[in-house]
DNA sequence: TAGATGACTTGACACTATTAGG
DNA sequence: CCTAATAGTGTCAAGTCATCTA
């Protein structure tokens, strides 16, 4: 444990708590009480099906977050990555006092002891939690008001039109009789006692399993539009020749930005007491929280529980929750600062706010950030006009930066080598030798540079672990940050070294030299009685140290690309603050299926409205809905010229009428080829059946306009953005894909999942993620080898039923006695009964089978990146909910960072259905 | 109300570590 | 055991969206 010392003495305070365990990973149940506040923000009348209890106990302390990297072999730890309550760097003994047992069915492995402590914890988390509407018939009620049969889908009336689309569409809502109120009946018999439980009786699969099935309800309503879409997605990335503008449109590089960094939202200072008052226990503050949260939180509880959606009454209920939402957001501002300086103030440590600029932490402690070690020049000379150069080291640094690009595509393109040139002669000085680039040779510098690596990597490993450990050991201090007395991962403490900037696409600036970044440079974040980090870099001093709790960032610096944007530094996407952010966007994704039925209804009235505008939005949105697309922003003339739904232009959208004109388009369908760059200068193409009011609307969008017009003239994000808004409480556009998204997910494992092995279900898994990825056009490069590989296996395919012909001729002689024929070495082979020989061809037919199914898949999945969904749009918790009613083991799914990630969604109930 | 600013999520890809296959 | 393929992790660019400012 050589990290526990460090760990203890960066951040020596609360000595005393040492003594209940280290303070640091108790937990609190941050998520579920936030998750009231977003219930009061914007959950008002929505129904919560089966949320479960989900987040709704004990936190636990993923073991990765307080897992020091060199730990991780520890074998105990996947099983138990949800469950430790206390570190095991800290508290060695933890691991043999509340070691993991197996969950006697799946593996999610729950604790069967638990220490003291953490049943403490336990306890004391419940308290937070059982106002979330919890009453056991929460379930049932609102399930059985979720009638799909209710909800008239624009899926539905697509189905009509497109036949296109089988993609994983669920064709009917067969299944809808509401068996829910058995399943909820169920749980909630399980569930009260369930809070004082040992975590294992909760996961216990047989119990849940058996029940599962008994829930399949399904709704066209539901079913993303996407699912009905033919898609392709072309591998091409994009390549637009931009005639270059680099629009000397950002004038001022101002050194002034320290003004800026103060300018923000009031800022609401840290309790002064925070760090002093030791002697606060957990449990009293927690206590303290409780009272708070329930003074806090009752409208939205009222609220929570008014009736859930039912479409007749819908646009009503909708009204109604947005007043009261917005009233409840004052409201919230305002008891906040009225309590700024009370001691209540540690309860929002507990609930810190969600949005609105509220309180994110109470107590910050950290060690700053780490810089990129100074340059060591090599004394490689690049060669002008053939002739070697003497540079400077910092001339060398950027010529060395250059070099190593060498063999990257970026030096295929003269916008990187003009930027380049700009910046790096300008070190070079007027009257420098050198004054043109394409007469210098950076071959020794990359060949120096090749030879590192090469050195690097023969290493022995030995080596190669020393040095490791000694860069862990410079980093360990840095890699940790408490907050609210918990200790959490840093994400990014690294400052970004300096290099060439890698703009995506035909990015206007790339190949500009993206300077060093000095302490003077950074801003930190941190509460008001933490000390104040050391500045790693001797003589030299932070720009400005900050104690501004309404935001998550623990130090930023100015993007030197782009002087009037931001780095930040942030914590861990494991840590309690990501997740609580987490699950609130899922909460919303959740909550627009609810709304969706009457979105949908009124885009489509809008489609033909005389009114551009409301005409430009109803086919925006349904674009969003349908094809999953992003919002769109603006962009400036400096940043790659890429677009979103509400920048596409008249040339992105083509219309196909089947045959010529569209007003001739009888009844039917409109086709609409989309083909644009979107984020990271991906390609996007899909040619997509859209209702014919769409199909219209678009033509008329067209006309009178040129290609490179907006097709939406009169639309914006914000404006988009703020009549989405209207229809739903926190509505925006992006959360149409996380719903999609999510939503594909947990149909199409709903309808796909058969009795089977663990492999099988997880090809299944497998297979609706690479919907979703379809979906939402996450691409990826193909990987070089991939012509070589698929070759490979061709070729042993063959190779494959050369044997199978050669058994199958040997089989037949061996019915009629003969000896098997020669080898190809003109050996004599054995003699093999029949049986044998059949067995043989089976095996090798199988073998056959196997073989061009996986090579089917990996051409399927070659320019597929199923990751992204995975860590952004899938809610975890169909996933866990999915791996415990089908007893597949949660690791086969999420690895160690999306465990760590996803805790909050470890507990979820198995019937959890988005 | 548009545009700027600020904070945060999303995204592809490069680099490393681990595992599978020969 | 070694190599190649794959999985995992880190990096940092590029989005979204709320809020502030003029």
């Amino acid at each position: 444990m050589a990290v526990e010392a460090p760990a203890k003495h960066v951040f020596d305070f609360d000595d005393d708590d040492d003594d209940d365990g280290p303070v640091v990973f108790k937990r609190n149940n941050t998520l579920s009480s936030k998750q009231n506040q977003l219930n009061s923000e914007i959950k008002k009348a929505s129904s919560q099906r089966s949320d479960g209890h989900s987040g709704s106990r004990a936190f636990y302390v993923q073991a990765s977050n307080g897992q020091s990297s060199s730990s991780q072999k520890n074998k105990a730890f996947p099983s138990s990555k949800s469950l430790p309550v206390r570190s095991p760097i800290l508290s060695p003994k933890a691991s043999t006092s509340s070691s993991p047992v197996k969950s006697p069915v799946a593996n999610f492995k729950t604790p069967a002891s638990l220490n003291d402590h953490s049943k403490q914890a336990l306890k004391q988390n419940k308290c937070n939690v059982v106002n979330e509407g919890k009453s056991p018939i929460k379930g049932a009620t609102e399930a059985n008001s979720d009638n799909d049969d209710d909800l008239q889908p624009l899926s539905a009336r697509l189905k009509g039109v497109s036949n296109q689309g089988t993609k994983g569409a669920s064709t009917s809502s067969t299944a809808q009789s509401h068996q829910l109120v058995s399943k909820t009946e169920i749980k909630g018999s399980t569930k009260d006692p369930d809070d004082e439980a040992p975590l294992s009786v909760r996961f216990n699969m047989k119990s849940s399993a058996g029940t599962s099935s008994s829930k399949l309800y399904d709704s066209d309503e539901k079913k993303p539009l996407a699912s009905n879409s033919e898609q392709k997605c072309s591998t091409v990335k994009g390549k637009q020749e931009k005639s270059s503008m680099l629009s000397g449109k950002r004038p001022l590089d101002k050194g002034n930005c320290s003004d800026q960094s103060s300018a923000k939202k009031p800022k609401i200072s840290d309790t002064p007491t925070a760090m002093k008052s030791k002697q606060l226990t957990m449990k009293a503050e927690k206590e303290k929280a409780d009272e708070e949260d329930d003074d806090d939180i009752p409208i939205s509880q009222r609220i929570k529980k008014s009736p859930p959606s039912n479409s007749k009454t819908s646009s009503m209920k909708q009204k109604a929750a947005k007043v009261v939402s917005s009233s409840l957001k004052k409201l919230n501002k305002k008891s906040k600062k009225e309590f700024k300086n009370s001691k209540y103030i540690k309860s929002t440590k507990v609930s810190p706010s969600s949005g609105d600029g509220q309180k994110k932490w109470s107590t910050l402690v950290h060690n700053g950030v780490i810089f990129p070690p100074p340059y060591k020049p090599h004394g490689i000379k690049l060669l002008y006009d053939g002739r070697p150069i003497d540079l400077t080291p910092e001339q060398e640094e950027v010529a060395t930066m250059f070099a190593v690009m060498k063999d990257t595509d970026y030096m295929n393109k003269p916008q990187f080598k003009k930027n380049f040139w700009e910046d790096w002669s300008k070190l070079l000085g007027k009257n420098h030798t050198i004054k043109d680039l394409d007469k210098c040779d950076f071959t020794p510098i990359y060949e120096w540079h090749l030879q590192e690596k090469e050195k690097k990597k023969q290493m022995s490993s030995e080596e190669k672990k020393a040095l490791k450990e000694e860069k862990l050991k410079q980093e360990e201090k840095y890699m940790w940050a408490i907050v609210d007395r918990v200790k959490e991962k840093v994400g990014n403490f690294r400052v970004e070294p300096p290099g060439l900037f890698r703009g995506r696409g035909e990015h206007p600036k790339m190949g500009k030299l993206k300077r060093r970044i000095r302490p003077s440079d950074i801003t930190i974040n941190i509460g008001k009685n933490a000390p104040i980090p050391e500045c790693p870099i001797p003589g030299e001093s932070w720009k400005d140290i900050k104690h501004d709790n309404t935001v998550t960032w623990l130090a930023f610096w100015n993007d030197p690309i782009n002087p009037k944007e931001f780095k930040y530094v942030f914590l861990a996407a494991s840590s309690s603050l990501k997740g609580q952010s987490d699950k609130e966007k899922y909460e919303k994704a959740r909550m627009l299926k609810e709304y969706i039925k009457n979105i949908r209804a009124a885009y489509t009235k809008d489609f033909t409205s005389k009114d551009v505008t409301k005409g430009q939005i109803a086919v925006a949105t349904y674009l969003i809905d349908k094809l999953a697309l992003r919002a769109g922003n603006e962009k400036d003339d400096d940043e790659a010229d890429t677009v979103g739904c509400c920048t596409l232009k008249v040339g992105n959208v083509e219309c196909i009428p089947p045959n010529k004109l569209k007003v001739k388009s009888v009844y039917v369908p409109g086709k609409d080829t989309f083909d644009f760059l979107g984020k990271d200068s991906i390609q996007y193409v899909n040619t997509v059946e859209v209702e014919l009011p769409v199909y219209n609307a678009i033509g008329q969008f067209h006309t009178g306009k040129s290609k490179s017009d907006d097709l939406f003239d009169k639309l914006d994000t914000s404006k988009l953005n703020a009549h989405l808004k209207e229809l739903m409480p926190g509505l925006t556009a992006k959360v149409f894909r996380t719903y999609n998204a999510s939503i594909t997910l947990d149909e199409m494992l709903n309808k796909e999942t058969k009795d089977g092995d663990v492999a099988e279900k997880v090809v299944i898994y497998q297979r609706a993620n690479k919907e979703v990825a379809i979906i939402c056009n996450h691409q990826r490069s193909i990987s070089k080898s991939h012509s070589a590989q698929m070759s490979r296996l061709t070729e042993k395919i063959t190779e494959l039923k050369g044997v199978l012909k050669e058994l199958k001729i040997d089989l037949d002689r061996a019915k009629k006695g003969k000896p098997p024929l020669k080898d190809a070495d003109g050996k004599q082979k054995r003699n093999l009964t029949p049986e044998v020989l059949e067995k043989k061809i089976a095996q090798t037919n199988a073998k056959i089978d196997k073989m061009e199914r996986d090579m089917q898949t990996k051409e399927d999945l070659k320019t597929v990146a199923l990751g992204t969904s995975k860590i952004n749009y899938l809610d975890p918790r169909i996933t866990v909910a999915w791996c415990k009613r089908h007893e597949v083991p949660i690791e086969k799914i999420f690895n160690k960072s999306l465990l760590a990630k996803f805790a909050w969604a470890m507990d979820v109930d198995p019937d959890f259905r988005f």
